[in-house]
DNA sequence: AATGAATGAGAATTCATTCAT
DNA sequence: AATGAATGAATTCTCATTCAT
């Protein structure tokens, strides 16, 4: 296992893994994911250790990608509402525009594959984020819950709201702003 | 005239694979299944096609499983409110009494295994619990987007829910409020 | 294994597995047969030991099936040289009508489960048949072989000709003269 | 830059796979295949697509093998007659020679798995010689035949020939040369 | 005697990973 | 470092045969 040289090369397969464990699940052949990254079925070994690095590093990797989307012009300085908005908006908007990461994260999500401490370090990324919506629910139903139960919610609503998009994309306007109506009443009550 | 088919065969493989498919995923191999029922990996196979079949026939299975449990003793005669509200804890009792089932449905719920049709007869089960839902949404901030859409909003709080109670059971009846009234707040609006 | 009871089921699995043998070659499934034969899985061993067993029968009763039909109403006063073109047409006759006994007789005749001793057996039934050969070569060119081998090199002529009779049966009357009398030069030499 | 892919191996599972076919048939496991051949059970597929693929490469290798032996040397210059002879012997040679190969080709010959493109392909590496018996059989009693048909006799006499041979060595030369004056007689006539 | 469920030893692949080139 | 052939354990499924009914 040598000194991997590319970053390109590691990026090439992370990309490659989302679509083929997108389409094909976390039992995806590693074959299948260098071949679409255009390595050799041996060099993937030299950018993760094993496949299961492999997976654990693309569930981070897609969830930094997620938060970096999220808080892209991050407008700081506005009303929390406005910020909770915007945050659920770009989330929205990140999953609508890139399907296959989407996929590929439910899947990550429920594999016994990604260790808990992958799953913390994926926690941390959204810090920020997760603070915001603490302060968004200090005052809603959900006051007295830990930060990552009000952020689970948030979550697993936006994933509802996605996967509606993507199957009658006509609505989704309608579906973006009733996901966002949901949540708020969710977690802010009012 | 020979050995009938035994439904409680049948039904030890189905519950050897919930315990196995919530641990290991859809790709748990079906000589464990077999083994976990204490039958011949080959008896699998004169029960179940082959395996894809076991797997959506597993889901149909849990999906009904769930329905019952939620609609036991059904207050049909009360308000829509309490209506609501009993199958929220039906259901979130369930999840937390049957871990397996639970983690086992999240795993069928991804997989690419299980087909269209068997996903809508999971949801022609369900056909009574979602009017009711509908019909709470019916002047909250969902009032005009599908059932469907309704109903998995709902669900997906509720598997937050579950999950938190899970990993910290000694709060399970806050979380279970507490989802309550998330779920009641998106759905219902106040 | 209980004793047979009925002749009709015996005959029945042997039609069977003619038709799935000519089909799938000797590694067709015993449960095929069985299907075929409108009998259990199970019956079929009450009838023959093993699979080894039925095919071995099979064979001879094709053995038998053939030679009967090739020596009805045979024209015992005749020349040899009549009874010689009679033996022919029937056999060409029985390869063309009844093409799956045909398969099947060549699949078994390669077969490493067809034992020496049922060989030598399908042998003996055509002892008259093999005689009547070995007098129309007595002073033909292979005046000096065997009996066997004769018989052998007649019975291959005739296959070939089946054969080519099934791939292109609008010619069938040519072939089977064309066979003829390769044969007959082949045997009696002029 | 890899391991180049061993024409060596490729030859040595061929060559395996006559064994095996010949003694077991065309249902021979893969994994007998693979051991004779010394190399690991999942290398067998680096060099074959699968079981049918190897099956009918193998059956084309040996044709060409055959039709190898059987031009090796061929005296282009002499007369139709010589030159008959002359394949004739080295078609029995390569028979008595390399019983395995021959056994193998009687099975493959009768397989349902060998396709029609592999047979066609099979008759194209026979052109030549099968452009040579059709002048034998110019003027004999098989003139009208299609040459396939003529070639078909030839072959069929042959292998009687040498199955004699093989059961009964002793007098090889003797069935050798009985053999070819019943191909002669049959395709060239006197 | 007949049935067909039960069995478990194969069968053909597949696949993560190693290693010669 | 990169390649892809090599490996062999693991996987799904088949099938001859047995045996409970």
């Amino acid at each position: 296992m040598a000194r991997p040289r590319s970053e390109d090369k590691r990026n090439a397969i992370l990309s490659a893994a989302t679509t083929v464990v997108a389409t094909l699940g976390v039992s995806a052949p590693t074959a299948k994911i260098a071949k679409g990254a255009g390595v050799a079925e041996g060099t993937l070994f030299t950018y993760f250790e094993n496949k299961d690095a492999l997976l654990n590093q693309l569930y981070l990797a897609l969830k930094h990608d997620m938060r970096d989307e999220m808080t892209r012009d991050y407008p700081a300085a506005q009303s929390v509402e406005e910020r909770g908005r915007y945050v659920w908006e770009r989330y929205i908007d990140w999953g609508v525009a890139f399907p296959l990461k989407r996929k590929a994260m439910s899947q990550l999500a429920v594999s016994e594959r990604i260790s808990g401490h992958t799953r913390a370090a994926g926690m941390e990324a959204f810090g920020e984020i997760n603070a915001m919506i603490h302060r968004i629910s200090s005052d809603g139903p959900l006051k007295d819950q830990p930060p990552a139960f009000v952020a689970a919610v948030m979550n697993a609503i936006a994933e509802v709201t996605m996967e509606f998009i993507e199957q009658d994309p006509k609505h989704a306007r309608r579906y973006k702003a009733a996901g966002f109506v949901a949540f708020w009443s969710a977690i802010a009550g009012k």
